[in-house]
DNA sequence: CTCCAGGCAATTG
DNA sequence: CAATTGCATGGA
């Protein structure tokens, strides 16, 4: 999870792994960009930036040739967020951040996942400009799957359910079948993928869809919780898309998204329309 | 007090 | 098999 100071400067930081990374913007022509280690898991800097931040895909072929001419209104707003990054995030940070999703507005969410940090987090000092800053690293499944339920679910918006399904998919991770799943995850068929992460409760489609994209790299999948169900309709007038989110209806859904946005990059070029969606339909400013 | 917020699972038809 | 209904919680 990444975050901005409050100072006048604009900061941002993050953490991989046992690492912070840094920008910070020094002028308008230019930044620094910080890192408490040279190799992030086992990347020069580098590298890892560059596929952390997904730089290795051509943004030009997330949306497929001829989506401008078939929607026009749409494009002319979505070109502007192109700029919009799906980025590789751990694996089991992702699963804990979405099953913290549910019914739930952004900014409880980010809630959740800062008190997780904070309260089963190492903690990790990092000297800048403005002085030192205190971090927490993401827990690892270990420490979640020795979590007391009553202790965690106070991170959880005291959701003891949402609480113990998470330490029971840290547990998973531990025994190593959602590990396994993990590892297979970038060739295996999405059904399959999904099959896996849904064994666990609290983890539906959507929010198997949701890991997939964002925590596994797989850019096929295509999450939809009601904000894309409603560009969907509105953008792309699925009419379907105004029933609700019955497992076959989401699948419909998905199969129509899919003969709109292609097979390969689907879930990535969903989440800039999401994003576009939010801001410019929604004015929401939450993210 | 009501309604909503990046759904899921159990219960019916 | 598929649709409908509870649900859990804090904040606006």
């Amino acid at each position: 999870m990444w975050n901005k100071t409050t100072s006048d400067t604009q900061f941002y930081y993050g953490i991989i792994g046992h690492d912070a990374l840094l920008v910070k913007q020094i002028d308008t022509t230019s930044i620094e960009v910080h890192c408490s280690s040279n190799k992030l898991q086992g990347l020069p800097i580098d590298d890892f930036i560059r596929r952390y931040l997904t730089l290795d895909i051509e943004i030009g072929t997330v949306f497929r040739r001829g989506f401008a001419d078939h929607y026009p209104d749409v494009w002319a707003i979505a070109r502007r967020y192109l700029s919009v990054r799906v980025m590789r995030q751990d694996p089991f940070e992702t699963m804990v951040t979405f099953m913290c999703a549910q019914g739930i507005g952004m900014g409880l969410i980010r809630r959740q996942v800062s008190m997780i940090t904070e309260r089963y987090g190492e903690e990790l000092e990092v000297n800048t400009d403005f002085g030192s800053l205190r971090l927490h690293t993401f827990p690892s499944p270990s420490v979640i799957a020795t979590a007391d339920v009553n202790d965690l679910a106070r991170c959880t918006n005291n959701n003891r359910i949402r609480a113990a399904n998470i330490i029971r998919m840290a547990r998973s991770f531990e025994s190593g079948s959602m590990a396994l799943a993990c590892v297979q995850s970038g060739e295996c068929p999405l059904e399959t993928l999904r099959d896996a992460l849904c064994v666990h409760s609290g983890i539906g489609l959507k929010i198997a869809d949701c890991i997939a994209l964002f925590g596994l790299g797989r850019f096929d999948a295509f999450p939809i919780d009601t904000h894309v169900r409603q560009y969907l309709q509105e953008w792309f007038g699925i009419e379907a898309a105004r029933r609700s989110l019955t497992e076959r209806n989401y699948r419909y859904l998905q199969d129509e998204a899919r003969n709109i946005l292609g097979e390969e990059y689907a879930g990535y070029a969903g989440h800039i329309l999401f994003h576009c969606w939010r801001k410019e339909i929604r004015k929401m400013n939450t993210f």
